[in-house]
DNA sequence: CTGCACCCTGGGAACGGTAACAATTCGGAG
DNA sequence: CTCCGAATTGTTACCGTTCCCAGGGTGCAG
């Protein structure tokens, strides 16, 4: 309980002269530094704890030029791999730094501008940028202003610090996962292509076929949604030469199943499907998706890691740090009808 | 483009210098302070845009001693609901405040201190909590420190300024709809009981089942997850006695659907199932779950309304803010079997 | 005993703004 | 022509912390 000392919070000289010390001991106990007597130190922290003095963060800013707060720019948290990136980021800073969020309005180029302009405005150390949109990216590139930045799941090309999953190597692992079962090929609904991640996957699906020099089906384009899915299942349940399919992400492949479903195809016994992301609900769709686990979590730690380097003054990593995916196998994949 | 003049971006003065007036002018115009005349704002404001000059907040804050910066504390950003909420406040606040966040890493005490704690370091102008538990709620009226805070989606009961939706007329709402189905009466799978929304949810339906004059069955209790709620179909499978089900969220919902179908259960033709929440993806579900809609982004833009008046020295509002919920008619509920 | 490191300590001066107040200018009225 | 008030502008003093540097002890070697 802070003891009442009048109306305003207690400020450092009111602890100096409490515990019988200069400001300047008092801010040396507080940051750690060395060439301090013990006396002094516990004289100091009795004072703080005494007074429940806690530390002015703008006047610390103000002289330091650090804020020990970054920012993060997101397309759409409520998408569950946005959310999670931002967890594993909030959990891996807490202790080191906070975190300001800042959502884009929309995609176009002055949204990026807005967004980046108003975390600089508060004066963060660092930003991530959880939005891996080709133009997204491309105006993060163009307008950086001082302040390290790094992208999170953009692709290797991107002229940026950043961190991804592997999903070409994810699609990849997919693929061959359905053509190992005997499919003649596989079927791939992606995302939209301003999405790198949509990109890669497409990259890793068509590598994969060829590897096996199977044929390349036209490719099918969603927006992620399980609407998208859906009316896009109804086309492929219409289509009796599609035995496999690879959806982009799991609620894609959520309307996909309930499309193929109500057309009277049975899952996996007339077609496969195989999703990407492994959200929570994934194994209690029906049936149980089998699919491609991104663990998001991770993801965000190590944005979280790599920018913390940069704002230590390391230099970038050249490559962009790669995060291997797995495929969780459960009940919507399997060898194709006779 | 701020003219390079040398290594560090300019402050308050060079703008002055430049624009040929004092400081303190500088600052009126930045403010949209009165009594500045046309030509001086003119020069002040193209002198900022030759600069590319930027207020510092932290040395703004010093002063006025406000932050402009709000904490949101919530569980797990990674649920919907929570994200959504999340999300609404972000939109409402852009270009007012910042928005910074923490999670708590645990439920207990100690956790929750930690988080109002790390905001206050912050110094944050007032504080969101989006945890709708009990101890969350109680630990956040205990330790209040001088900004004030509102709770999201907690009870009215909770000694805090609070918004949240009606539960317990959603919960009631549901519950009505399939008794007028016919049913003879409606079994709840609720969420933890340290959920107050949970709570909330099971008065309503016990008060609609009791209007009804229909029997209160025993309550179920799972942990708002797919896989309880599969668990709990499993058992809810067996007893040819139940034949409509309110869940207490789409993700049990989810599970339960998922345990019935197993078990060779029709729905909505042997069981009706109905949820709680509308989740994006609540529409392609097998079948598409009839449930009930939260508007989670109006409740948080509500919570970011009470709170910024609250931050100006308005009263808090005597009654907890409610939002009304609204059923979602889909194809997972009907009459019960014959 | 003196000198010299070394550790600890404190006194100012920033850091970049805003609040309060004083000063200047200008127009119009007496 | 002088005076007065309003509008505009500048001056000064902080806000609370850290950095830079000087000062005063203490222990050890010369």
């Amino acid at each position: 309980m802070p003891a009442a000392t009048g109306a305003r919070p207690p400020v450092m000289a009111d602890v100096a002269k409490l515990a019988g010390v200069s400001a300047q001991t008092v801010s040396r106990v507080l940051n750690d530094r060395p060439n301090v007597s013990d006396r002094a130190r516990d004289a100091v922290l009795a004072a703080i704890a005494q007074l429940g003095y806690r530390p002015n963060a703008a006047a610390r800013t103000l002289v330091t030029r650090r804020t020990r707060t970054l920012g993060v720019i997101s397309f759409d948290t409520t998408l569950y791999g946005p959310a999670s990136m931002l967890h594993g980021i909030e959990r891996a800073a807490a202790g080191h730094y906070f975190v300001s969020i800042v959502s884009l309005p929309a995609l176009d180029r002055p949204s990026v501008i807005g967004a980046v302009e108003r975390l600089l405005e508060q004066g963060v150390d660092g930003i991530i940028v959880i939005a891996p949109m080709k133009p997204v990216v491309d105006a993060c590139g163009a307008i950086d202003h001082g302040v390290p930045l790094v992208a999170v799941g953009c692709g290797t090309n991107a002229p940026l610090a950043s961190v991804a999953v592997d999903n070409t190597a994810g699609a990849a692992l997919a693929t061959r996962f359905l053509l190992g079962h005997g499919h003649a090929t596989v079927h791939h609904v992606a995302g939209p292509r301003t999405w790198l991640d949509a990109q890669e996957r497409i990259a890793g699906w068509r590598a994969a076929l060829r590897d096996a020099a199977a044929p390349v089906p036209e490719l099918v384009v969603g927006d992620w949604s399980s609407a998208a899915g859906y009316r896009i299942g109804q086309a492929i349940a219409a289509d009796p030469q599609v035995t496999a399919v690879l959806c982009g992400n799991d609620h894609m492949a959520l309307g996909l199943l309930r499309a193929l479903t109500e057309q009277g195809r049975r899952i996996p016994a007339d077609i496969s499907v195989v999703g990407f992301d492994d959200i929570p609900e994934s194994g209690y769709f029906l049936p149980p998706l089998t699919t491609v686990r991104q663990d998001f979590g991770a993801l965000g730690r190590h944005a979280l890691g790599v920018l913390v380097a940069l704002i230590d003054g390391q230099p970038a990593p050249e490559v962009c740090l790669r995060i291997p995916p797995q495929l969780v196998d459960r009940a919507s994949a399997g060898p194709p009808p006779r």
